[in-house]
DNA sequence: GACCTGCTGCGGCGTG
């Protein structure tokens, strides 16, 4: 072994972690010796290989060379968590060696959980380690003489740190990161990062200005990833769309029965609602051990669940990505996905909830709601094996978040301006921050700005006779704590039962839909509503026999990945290699290149077929839903303008449709002029109704930068007459402020985030080189069917288009079988 | 305010 020997910890450290986990790896090792060298870094390792002890150890070797062992130590060491559930198992990792050395040094977790005693403790003196969230050290950071307390602070780790990275709480973070560096130059800054397409920029964002001096750790160990894929039984009469899949249901509880815990994850809270009732009612004898878990549940409810998964009394636990990350479940023995994996990295994130022993392999079993999804099981693999896995891309300049960490910087203690824009510029995000825009931001924050002078409450900072800025109004300060953090979301309506008893949240529009009496389904039980008023749902238990609907919330989309639309287009037309999926699905592909051919990215396949509906142009271009959705609208905006008809448009994960009654043609200058870059920024613009998402991407913008009054804990939205809303405040901004920098980010936000501007434009300029293959189908094909489904039902009554549907599927099976 | 399938995450305080 290289120079990692060079560096042993000290003999009691040595033998406890002999004792517990034999010889240390190389990666440790070197973290070790770099962090006693005073380097920092990001290390990079699969779940359960030993990223905590690598970032742990090195301090706490270091202290006890350097700190006495028989009293209180001071704060050594913060340890930054993006989830509340994950610091309670920190705390109990990081105390193992403490407790077993005997060391009388404190180890304490602060969150939002933590009770105001303890605070009180913390606030008069901090632990040797603190564990904390990014939300709470900034909440921290606010405060006047939190940096006396950390003085002493050696080492900051940020756990998870691919979690953070690509989000404004990452940029946040970053900004908490450079504050700690300025305060204290020798500290060092360990990331632990699962696998990830990007590990320099994710070092670049951990370290900031001083990322060259940094290094990257990789644990040399390729956890094996095993990706099995439930096959249909009868291919032939599975479906070619759809996306809950509940005809596997049968099969999934047999592999159910076959292993003691199962997590079983599903891409939406309804479905995870759906298949739970499925499992139960194929499993009625593991009736109480199922349980399901997402983000719409009581919290109450969802830790009962992490805690019947950790104890093992779960048979089964059938969840969203809420489980993605969180409690160690060292239990669960088999992860199922059901439907489209989405991502390369998510899957193997899911399937590492298994195995998660060194040595253990990862095991996850993909069950595919549609035809198609057989080969994003298999195109999954691939991309694995060839280690296509996707990156997180760090933000640029959210103003927004500055605004707020400015102030949250002047409320701990005042400060020069120069100097903290010298501080901000050692991020990367606000690396290139220009002057102008920061003074821009100093006159907001002082002034309010053009629009908003007038009006005291705007300005929360004034620049003090001692040049520094200032920021002391108590009562403004107290409500800037509490609007901390960059996470926003919409108000969502409680259900209760009439004990009071708190069911967890569904969205207005749902439950508007239900009328008193009616029953639907929620957390697993049938309920029905008694009463919605004033943003209050109370329900009852019902024994009706009918299953009611099961709830639905409005969620975000996460398309394909891009790693993966590839892997999928690539194992369509150049496999590179034999998979059981793929031989599965074969007399479906077959179905396909018969009727017309298959798509890939070496063309561009346009497929023109007539329907009793109408005429349709089907295009697959592989680039994930949302693009897909900006070709559509900007296709469909261009068209109508030509044929003076209304075009209707769909969009998938695989490419998107146009219908018309009439007037489409198969042309290639047509479907070239359709696609051309050309205008492309206007035409979008002006097709997707900018103004109206910028306005509302606009409101996280304004409740990340303070400009509107937090919801007051406990006070009901009844107080909605007090509030500026952020819709007035995009009118006033735009009318007497148009240069005001917010206003431009959200227009960037909308851009890359709603339109994936990026990835958009590169399709389109990938397309104009692709040659295009033109085709009339006479029937609608196996990839053709998924779009024209979704149309029908978007413009026809529920029940009806369910019913013509179902007749169309058995007439294309029955085709498809004879031809 | 639009969506009809659509994820996750934190924090403030006082009370049901």
């Amino acid at each position: 072994m290289p120079a990692c020997h060079s560096h042993s910890l000290t003999p009691p450290l040595a033998a406890w972690f002999a004792d517990q986990r034999g010889q240390p790896q190389g990666f440790q090792r070197a973290a070790w010796k770099a962090h006693a060298e005073g380097r920092s870094g990001l290390i990079h390792a699969p779940t359960g290989f030993g990223k905590t002890l690598a970032a742990w150890l090195g301090p706490l070797d270091e202290a006890m060379r350097d700190l006495p062992h028989d009293r209180p130590a001071p704060c050594r060491l913060l340890w930054i968590t993006p989830l509340r559930a994950l610091a309670a198992d920190t705390l109990q990792a990081l105390a193992e060696p403490i407790q077993h050395l005997g060391l009388p040094w404190e180890i304490a977790a602060r969150t939002g959980d933590t009770s105001a005693y303890r605070r009180a403790k913390l606030r008069e003196r901090l632990p040797f380690a603190l564990i904390t969230t990014p939300e709470s050290l900034s909440l921290m950071i606010s405060q006047p003489d939190f940096r006396r307390r950390l003085a002493g602070l050696t080492t900051v780790v940020l756990d998870e740190w691919h979690e953070l990275l690509g989000s404004k709480r990452g940029v946040q973070t970053e900004l908490a990161l450079a504050r700690l560096r300025r305060w204290f130059p020798e500290l060092r800054t360990w990331g632990l990062s699962a696998t990830l397409g990007n590990l320099d920029q994710a070092r670049e964002a951990l370290l900031g200005n001083r990322h060259p001096e940094g290094v990257t750790l990789t644990a040399p160990v390729i956890k094996p990833l095993e990706i099995e894929t439930l096959i249909p039984q009868d291919i032939e009469r599975f479906p070619w769309a759809g996306h809950l899949g509940t005809r596997m249901a049968g099969p999934v509880a047999r592999r159910i029965l076959q292993a003691r815990t199962t997590l079983l994850f599903t891409n939406t809270r309804s479905q995870t609602e759906l298949w739970f009732q499925e499992i139960l009612a194929a499993l009625p004898d593991l009736h109480g051990q199922i349980a399901m878990h997402h983000g719409s549940l009581d919290r109450e409810e969802r830790q009962r669940v992490e805690a019947g998964l950790k104890d093992g009394s779960l048979r089964c636990v059938v969840c969203t990505s809420s489980l993605d990350l969180g409690v160690d479940f060292a239990p669960v023995d088999q992860v199922i996905q059901v439907g489209s994996p989405k991502g390369i990295a998510r899957l193997a994130q899911r399937a590492g909830r298994s195995g998660h022993q060194p040595g253990a392999k990862s095991r996850i079993l993909g069950v595919p709601t549609h035809a198609l999804e057989l080969i994003e099981f298999a195109a999954a693999r691939d991309g694995w094996e060839a280690r296509e896995i996707e990156a997180r891309i760090p933000l640029h300049q959210p103003l927004d978040v500055l605004v707020q960490h400015t102030l949250t910087c002047l409320l701990g203690q005042p400060d020069d301006p120069a100097e903290l824009l010298q501080e901000f510029r050692t991020t990367r995000a606000f690396r290139d921050l220009d002057s102008t825009s920061w003074q821009w931001l100093v006159g907001f924050i002082t002034s309010g700005g053009h629009a908003l002078q007038a009006y005291p409450q705007y300005r929360k900072a004034h620049q003090g006779n001692d040049g520094l800025l200032h920021f002391d109004d108590a009562a403004a300060a107290r409500l800037h704590r509490m609007n901390i953090g960059t996470i926003t979301s919409d108000p969502a309506i409680t259900l209760r039962f009439a004990s009071g008893k708190s069911l967890g949240t569904v969205e207005e529009s749902f439950i508007s839909r239900i009328r008193p009496g009616q029953v639907f389904v929620f957390a697993g039980r049938q309920l029905e509503l008694v009463r919605f008023h004033q943003l209050q749902a109370t329900v009852r238990a019902s024994t009706k026999k009918h299953r009611g609907q099961v709830a639905t919330w409005n969620g975000g989309k996460s398309p394909l990945s891009n790693e993966l639309a590839s892997a999928i287009a690539r194992r369509l037309h150049h496999p590179p290699s034999p998979a059981p999926e793929h031989r599965a699905v074969q007399p479906i592909l077959d179905v396909q290149r018969r009727w017309s051919v298959l798509p890939g990215r070496d063309q561009l396949v346009v497929e023109f077929t007539r329907t009793r509906e109408g005429e349709h142009l089907f295009i697959y271009p592989f680039a994930g839903r949302l693009v897909h959705e900006g070709l559509a609208t900007l296709a469909a905006a261009r068209l109508s303008r030509d044929i003076g008809e209304s075009v209707d448009l769909t969009q998938n994960d695989y490419g998107f449709s146009l219908m018309a009654v009439r007037g489409l043609s198969l042309s290639e200058a047509l479907i070239r002029s359709l696609l051309s870059p050309q205008d492309l920024l206007d035409d979008l613009l002006s097709a997707m109704n900018s103004a109206e998402m910028a306005r509302r991407q606009f409101r996280e913008i304004a409740r990340v930068a303070g400009l509107l009054a937090p919801d007051l804990p406990g006070k009901r939205r009844s107080h909605r007459d007090l509030q500026v809303s952020s819709s007035l405040l995009f009118e006033v901004f735009t009318r007497y402020d148009p240069d005001n920098l917010l206003l431009d980010q959200a227009r960037r936000e909308i851009l890359e985030r709603q339109l994936e501007w990026t990835r958009l434009k590169a399709t389109l300029d990938h397309l104009a080189q692709r040659p295009l293959h033109l085709i009339e189908t006479e029937r609608l094909t196996p990839m053709a069917f998924p779009l024209w489904a979704d149309q029908l039902s978007a413009h026809l009554p529920a029940g009806d288009a369910h019913t013509r549907l179902e007749a169309m599927l058995a007439r294309l099976e029955q085709e498809a079988s004879q031809s």
